[in-house]
DNA sequence: TGTCAGTTTTGACAAATAACAATGGATAAA
DNA sequence: TTTATCCATTGTTATTTGTCAAAACTGACA
């Protein structure tokens, strides 16, 4: 399958379309491929583009001003990533994006962008249903966060992303939990308490 | 200022409408009113509608395993608030929405928003503008959540919502802020620490 | 094969925040 | 106005999680 088809195949399962709407959608994405710890962003510059993951996994972060990173979203096979607030408003970006593995990605610049959603109606459609669910997931992380403790966190994570758990540093894993990597360790190695029967 | 000319200018934010349009939009919506205390969406059913607030005060909540209140949004005039999640995807809601205040509303039905939607590109552009910054938000508030001690996260909130801080009662702003009321106070009523000069 | 940088683990101690309990003020209904 | 309820405050103690420091592990590569 060809980087074309997949991005094709991923359009598809949320709008039903043409052979030549799939080509003008298609067309306008770049492969590129970036090694294991490169950055394709960086803050105080505006991100210019968003990426498909074909291949490989990253991770934005911030910096904190005691210095600590905290992990915002992690992109695997079939995620989006970039410094999203900073994406849609073409400001200049406050995260990092770093490559995890060596990776291949399908870029899309903000203007291309702008014109597949002028262009068609479609279009359109699936950016506002992408975004749709990205707030939904958003507000599930955000509830998960307010209701759960740092073992909870964990363990639900582990659930619904066991894939990832695997391809992800503990340390990044950790800052995404809002933990420390010394506690994760902690969470992850504890002894299931002895019975008190 | 009619109802459904409040909703047409906040509408023109977005996008730029003929009369008609404006008209074909603004009259899918349906005024309610609802007393102090009133829960508009409750667990276990479907939300129906999202709802536009004219006037008065909201605040949407999850309770958790424990028994705590956790909330999830505020919203006050000129805001949109239901529960997000089941509310796109039709399903059984897992959060209160209660009055804070006596409101006024403007009430869409999902069958009316998909219907507008597919109707016209314009007011898909700003379903999907309106949900990218939502996804901005909840992005930023993740990441004040992660960076920020409590004391920062309330400067931050005052700051940015002073208007809201008048009027939600307390208990409601600690626990959007992830904290015990109690606690919060505990902030508030801190003496400034005498200047060790 | 050995070395080194990056990562994870472990333990002792400290800080942030919660839990509990009691009190007093505010508010709204009777 | 009285009364009952809700809400905010305060003090004490308990829990969760962080900090610091050291050691153990891992994998890439010289």
């Amino acid at each position: 399958m060809t980087n074309q088809e997949k991005i094709a195949s991923y359009l598809e399962k949320f709008v039903h379309l043409t052979e030549n709407e799939i080509i003008e959608f298609t067309s306008r994405f770049k492969e590129i491929r970036v090694k294991k710890r490169q950055f394709i962003v960086q803050p105080d510059f505006v991100p210019k583009s968003r990426y498909f993951v074909i291949k490989g996994a990253l991770r934005a972060y911030v910096v904190g001003d005691e210095g600590k990173d905290h992990t915002i979203q992690f992109a695997i096979e079939d995620w989006w990533i970039s410094d999203y607030d900073s994406y849609i408003h073409q400001q200049p970006a406050s995260m990092f994006v770093v490559a995890l593995e060596d990776c291949i990605l399908m870029q899309i610049s903000f203007e291309d962008e702008q014109t597949l959603k002028a262009l068609n109606h479609k279009f359109e459609t699936f950016f506002r249903y992408k975004s749709e669910l990205s707030t939904a997931f958003l507000q599930r992380r955000i509830i998960t966060n307010l209701t759960k403790s740092a073992k909870e966190r964990y363990d639900i994570f582990t659930e619904s992303f066991p894939k990832l758990v695997q391809r992800v540093p503990q340390y990044a894993l950790a800052s995404y939990l809002g933990i420390t990597t010394q506690f994760l360790s902690k969470i992850r190695n504890l002894k299931p308490v002895p019975n008190k029967s």
